[in-house]
DNA sequence: CTCGACTGTTGCATTATGTGCAACGGTCAT
DNA sequence: ATGACCGTTGCACATAATGCAACAGTCGAG
């Protein structure tokens, strides 16, 4: 809508990839030197933009900053945190809180597992969106028109033999998801690593987040895991009556 | 430099301090309505804005994907990570890599304590700059001049008895880090946590990053955690020789 | 149920604003 | 010393962003 910002703004995933020249920069959005040059000296000034010494332009600290404040003024994450704390406490696991938006899952929020074996994930990464249990409870609740529509614009990567393959199985799969309000992944993102997922829900009902309960084969079986799944449905709903105003927060008195 | 890309950008701190509906974006921004309307456009498309669904707008989901994919690329951070899990496993403390960039100190990698008691930090966080130990090394390292100016234009917060109270001291301080090449902070921000830390330097011997180990008094006391000074020096000069090419890196053969 | 106030949205004329060009200056390798 | 290369600046031109005013949709009050 705005061809000087949208330029601007282009710079930014093409300096994800890694740092960059001038020239390179200039190449890339089709403008000339001069352009890109004022262009990465305004992200500069405010600080999206760092110029390292070797004279090239990379992303900035202040992209990290802004990051980290956004995700701790969204208000789910602040009332879920403490009783995700708490169920890291009685069940030790890693247990992680995600969001939907814009086609993507990630994750908000995540209190490491107590046992030394743990998972790799990390806060604000995108999810593996066709295979972790908290995509599918978030995509399960989207409008059924929408949720056909995204699945079939996906890619199914084989991360594992029991990652779910195309589309139609994934639709399947969220059907079920959807039914039962709760939801697993076995397996399918890396092979000796099972979660357990249950839904954070609004006061219209609708799914804002999702969270889970992951560990390694070689701490719990999955049948093990599975035992867990009515605590991690019991936090999940006390976060939903907390967050949809229904259960009245202690410190705040009316 | 550019009035267009200014105006956009001004938009994220200003949506980072929480959400904001079209008319107070184009107050604060002092333009039209339209304006801001187009700005925001722009910036939603880029994804780096999302319009929650009571209309007003935050900041995106890309934002985080980006700040990431950032870090990930981060040359010092992937050197380093290895060794800073070595480094835990050997002493079970949380470590912390951080580097300096535009007048902020900022946390660019973590390996979590293995003890139960942790310490609050998030990669990606600025850093209390003028009491850790991290940061300590990184401006030591400035230009005296720079140092100088900078330190004259920080905020001295106490945060407990023992934090460094103004720019007299703090650059007293950085002169004797300086000197010694490494740094602690005992209990300067918060009373019970103690860190030592040390400078991994590039080619030219200038301090590219500082890494600390982190433990709270009820773990090891001040005494016990300086004795782990020489392990963690050794870990920073690994990781120097590593990044500054005189170490070949195992898998990478010439 | 109607009215009015408010917020977000669109099309348009004005001109401020961003653009590409060409020329300059510095750095590095030959 | 020389030339090639990259970043930088000033300037004339026209594109592209701006503010205005009018429209549309939503909500609450009377």
């Amino acid at each position: 809508m705005s061809q000087t910002v949208d330029r601007a703004l282009s710079i930014l995933p093409l300096l994800a990839e890694g740092p960059a020249d001038l020239g390179q920069v200039a190449d890339r959005l089709g403008v000339h030197k001069s352009t890109a040059l004022r262009l990465l000296r305004t992200l500069h000034e405010h600080g999206l933009v760092y110029r390292q010494s070797d004279q090239r332009y990379r992303l900035g600290a202040r992209l990290f900053a802004l990051a980290q404040e956004a995700m701790e003024n969204l208000d789910i994450r602040e009332i879920a945190h403490p009783h995700l704390v708490r169920l890291n406490e009685s069940c030790g696991h890693t247990v992680h809180l995600a969001v939907y938006e814009e086609k993507e899952v990630l994750y908000i929020d995540k209190v490491e597992s107590r046992y030394p074996v743990r998972m790799y994930s990390r806060i604000g990464k995108p999810v593996a969106i066709t295979v972790a249990a908290v995509a599918k409870l978030l995509l399960a609740d989207l409008p059924a028109a929408e949720r056909r529509a995204l699945a079939e614009q996906l890619d199914y990567p084989l991360y594992t033999a029991r990652s779910i393959p195309n589309a139609e199985a994934f639709l399947k799969e969220l059907a079920t998801v959807r039914e039962q309000g709760w939801a697993t992944d076995l397996g399918g993102h890396e092979e000796s690593i099972n979660c357990v997922a249950a839904p954070v829900r609004g006061a219209d009902g609708r799914v804002v987040a999702a969270m889970s309960v992951s560990a390694p084969n070689v701490v719990v079986t999955a049948e093990e895991l599975l035992t867990l799944l009515p605590l991690v449905r019991r936090t999940a709903d006390a976060i939903s009556g907390e967050y949809s105003g229904r259960t009245p927060v202690k410190g705040t008195p009316a």
